[in-house]
DNA sequence: TTGTAGGCGTTATCAC
DNA sequence: GTGATAACGCCTACAA
């Protein structure tokens, strides 16, 4: 069915070993016979359609080959976006990825545990839960002695995630520079989380750090409850926006408050961005409408994981110091500068 | 380092067999003595930590308990919709995802093709490249000989895709329900690709079969060219609702279309859903801005794909007619009765 | 440089 | 019901 060195072997009338190490790159080749026979075993390697098989190179080498990815659902759009990252280093380090979505509820039941998990099959485990992920959970995890790193998660070590507080004061920055002065900043924090997520604090202080840096008031408004119904959801902001209505610019959470707002203004007849600008940060990459955010560098955030995990792996007892990405640039398409 | 079945032999004091048996319940346990030695085994290696090491299994069972899927960065919104469907069955018939995003240009060089290909190390393939991928990178791709089931795309063998035209009639058919006679269908074909996503004449489809059953006159609107401007796409909307303004309702394409629409009715003062009705195919689930859909059955195709993949796998060389997905419901946000 | 031999952890086979 | 033994495909000492 599938081919084998013992195969390739035969044909060429070699022995396994020899072909082994002709498609491992082994052979020095020192003189020009080796070396054609050494390609001459490679071509007839290719005809045949060779393929290494993993699993007899793991049980061999003790190596997987793979890392796994362990998620939930809900971070699909952040997940999406990392990825890129993830993908390009592990093709880079010569990895597969085993991709996992489970609820915590599947972690806890024994029952119901991920094969990544239950069984041994990958080198090294990225989790992302984000940032609420239950002590007991991580201390679950840690237990089965997988090398792990960490994304969107803050712990001293082996953590990887965004530097939000940064990224929303550059986007803040950037409409001063356009000569805004009253600054709005929007947010609503998840209250079905016991805290907030440290991300949206980080995002506030960033806007906070900016306004008073330049001598400006900060001015923070804060949606409790955000209407599940759409008309209900606009007047909200549609009300907001009256309060505030000397206010030429808002910095917002991220785009599920920046959506709706563009909405409630054009309703109050301003139209963003010559009579608004609305800039936020994008969780999601702004693919849905175009508006003027800084875009959460996810992309980078997944390949350095992967890169610290390759690092844990090799070196599978030492934690490594967590690392905090930057945020990049600033896209322009509902902020323009203040025509006084 | 880590437990092996001779470890735990060794420590029960019985052979390495016993203790496969007895973790894999293949033991009939006719005698109580049986029984109680067995789940000594088996506490013993819960104790222990053990865990099946899956390279090993593989290469004796010529299984290797994954699939791959494969893929490419664009797909992920819709990808992400797909993952449940897919991790939930896959995890049914205990298997590892594989998870890989490739490119075109990464599958057609032989250097950069995905380990999935390059290597034996999955027992199926689902492939995700959507409905234009080119027939060379079809071929290249069964060139491997992996039993592969494609998602969203239209063969009469080996896929599974939902029903777009069915889809966008259910939408369609609801307003009319709701009072609506005169209703828009808005779409933008996406002229980057070839002919259109077979899913945009399907859904145009939809709504024109539903318009013209009840005896209405469909009116397809089309934009040629939606500027990357926020300013000037939502001017073009603008235009467009002006153009039609006796329309109540209109039928979407898909949220990418329905936003701007919604933002440029508010600025013509038509507030949805009381002033227009806004209905859409929502290819990413609808997570950013609430709007009336009809959700794109992905989570079934997903697990509908595994479970074909698998009949594909027991029965390597046998192909599986394609299925066709039924969208189910839609939800209320921006529909109302038309109100005379 | 090549080939032989042994082992990785598991499962299937077959005597006992 | 149990346990020795032989595979699975690959890699690596070590001897030739």
């Amino acid at each position: 069915m599938s081919v084998t060195l013992d195969e390739i072997a035969e044909k060429a009338g070699v022995s396994r070993t020899t072909v082994a190490r002709a498609l491992n790159g082994k052979t020095k080749q020192a003189w020009s016979s080796t070396a054609r026979r050494v390609q001459r075993i490679q071509k007839l390697a290719e005809e045949m359609g060779y393929r290494r098989n993993t699993a007899a190179v793991a049980t061999r080498s003790r190596r997987f080959g793979q890392i796994g990815i362990l998620t939930r659902h809900e971070m699909g759009p952040i997940q999406h976006n990392l990825n890129k990252g993830v993908f390009e280093a592990a093709s880079r380090h010569d990895l597969n990825v085993t991709y996992a979505e489970v609820e915590f509820e599947g972690l806890t039941d024994p029952d119901y545990a991920p094969k990544v998990l239950r069984e041994l099959c990958v080198d090294g485990l990225l989790v992302h839960y984000g940032w609420d992920i239950p002590t007991t959970i991580m201390d679950l995890i840690r237990g089965y002695g997988i090398p792990t790193v960490w994304l969107n998660t803050r712990e001293t070590h082996d953590c990887v995630y965004p530097d939000d507080r940064q990224g929303s004061e550059l986007a803040t920055q950037r409409l001063i520079e356009l000569g805004h002065r009253r600054i709005l900043f929007a947010f609503r924090p998840n209250r079905k989380r016991h805290p907030f997520h440290y991300s949206t604090q980080d995002r506030e202080q960033g806007y906070v750090d900016a306004m008073t840096h330049h001598g400006l008031k900060p001015v923070v408004v804060q949606i409790d409850h955000q209407p599940e119904d759409y008309a209900e959801r606009i007047t909200l902001w549609r009300q907001i926006l009256e309060q505030h209505d000397k206010s030429t610019a808002v910095v917002c959470q991220n785009e599920r408050v920046a959506y709706p707002l563009l909405v409630a203004a054009a309703l109050l007849g301003r139209s963003a961005p010559a009579d608004l600008s609305v800039a936020t940060v994008l969780d999601t990459g702004g693919k849905g409408m175009p508006v003027s955010g800084i875009t959460v560098p996810l992309e980078s955030v997944g390949a350095q994981a992967v890169d610290m995990l390759t690092e844990r792996i090799r070196n599978a007892d030492a934690s490594i110091p967590s690392i905090a990405v930057p945020y990049q640039s600033l896209s322009r398409q509902t902020i323009a500068a203040l025509n006084t």
